[in-house]
DNA sequence: GTCTATAACTGGATAGAC
DNA sequence: GTCTATCCAGTTATAGAC
């Protein structure tokens, strides 16, 4: 007989290993964080993550993967049915709302595990050395769909304009994921970076309107 | 008679740790940058360090103090000649172009320092160790009046709206001074995150549109 | 100010018992 | 699969000669 899957006790340890090393990794970065730290956070032994995911880099990419294409399949279904009710070119807004929403549902999942994955992205994103080469393979095949459904959405717009806005979108987003807590200290308590809801709520316009403004629509 | 600064190798060897420790640890982060490799990039010995600024985290400490001063006397002039020519009430725009232009113009600047610096800031603000921490004592305090000046420049408005939409701004921001490359890869070469020129030009309006549409100004 | 030498420690990685 | 024990390269930091 298994063990109930809800009792994290009885997670077996390669999972935990990987939760352990998400939140450390996101939050510390790579070079930030030691094997041992994560081992003791997993309660794991330290050879046991080498014996899972061989050297720390592979565990680190292995962290990374683990969410990475359950993310790209929420989202190409959130843009597949944007194009479907679109009847093939949706508005601007429900490209952007099909980029940002799924993320937003992540976060209110009930794995909190995703509010670090979450994390870990803004930090690979933000670094120029493993930003490059890991978004690029990982999440870029499905970006580049974003900015195809872009293109159609504003037509008579140079491409150039439409990455630009996309970069500030994509910086926006990343800064909201690393939930770093400067919103809070800067508003007094009066916003939290924890807050989700408003946060998404209010992008999605904020972004929406940046791109017509750059693109030329009404 | 002082040798030319322009001559690298004349440049006091405390500055050029600073400017070893500012590239490296822009790039790689705090830990992922160890002291040698400083010395050696700085062509020192690996004790100078030590003797000039203790230990690494004052040596991380000192090499963010540096310019933080210099930015934040130049943002201020922009947003004072902004309050002056606006009658103390700037539009939207000139407040936001305050903000940008200054960081615009210090790349553009001769001194190629402040390219590794903005994407030390980058590094800085993405994270929630340093983050919350470094850029409240440091920036925050100026930031507090440009959020004063957009208040003023958009009354009726919740000021959580604004103090979200700032959180937009800062985040584009950040990402364009993290200077990845990813935009590059994404677009093929189309535009390049080393093109300052159009990257602030894009994003003031781009910018200017997302507050207007959220705090409801026509 | 500058460098040599070294102390004291921590990191990743693995071999081998169970 | 799991854990104990250990190797050794590389780290910060400093004491002391010049």
């Amino acid at each position: 007989m298994k063990p109930p899957v809800s009792d994290p006790s009885f997670t077996p340890k390669r999972e935990r290993i990987l939760d352990a090393a998400e939140e450390l990794f996101a939050r510390h970065g790579y070079d930030g964080v030691t094997l041992r730290q994560i081992a003791k956070k997993a309660d794991v032994d330290v050879a046991l993550a080498n014996y899972h995911f061989g050297k720390k880099r592979d565990l680190f990419e292995a962290t990374f993967l683990r969410r990475a294409q359950i993310l790209n399949d929420v989202r190409l279904q959130a843009l597949l049915e944007a194009e479907k009710e679109g009847d093939g070119t949706p508005p601007l807004e429900a490209i952007i709302s099909a980029f940002l929403r799924p993320i937003q549902a992540l976060k209110l999942s009930s794995d909190p595990g995703w509010r670090n994955y979450c994390a870990l992205v803004a930090y690979i994103n933000s670094s120029a050395v493993w930003g490059e080469e890991m978004m690029h393979r990982h999440f870029d095949p499905l970006v580049s769909r974003y900015i195809a459904a872009l293109k159609k959405a504003l037509p008579n717009t140079e491409p150039e304009k439409i990455h630009w806005c996309y970069h500030y979108l994509s910086g926006a987003l990343t800064l909201t994921l690393a939930q770093t807590g400067r919103i809070d200290r800067l508003s007094e308590g009066l916003c939290q970076s924890t807050d989700s809801q408003t946060a998404y709520d209010l992008m999605i316009p904020f972004v929406a309107a940046g791109f017509e403004r750059i693109c030329g629509e009404p």
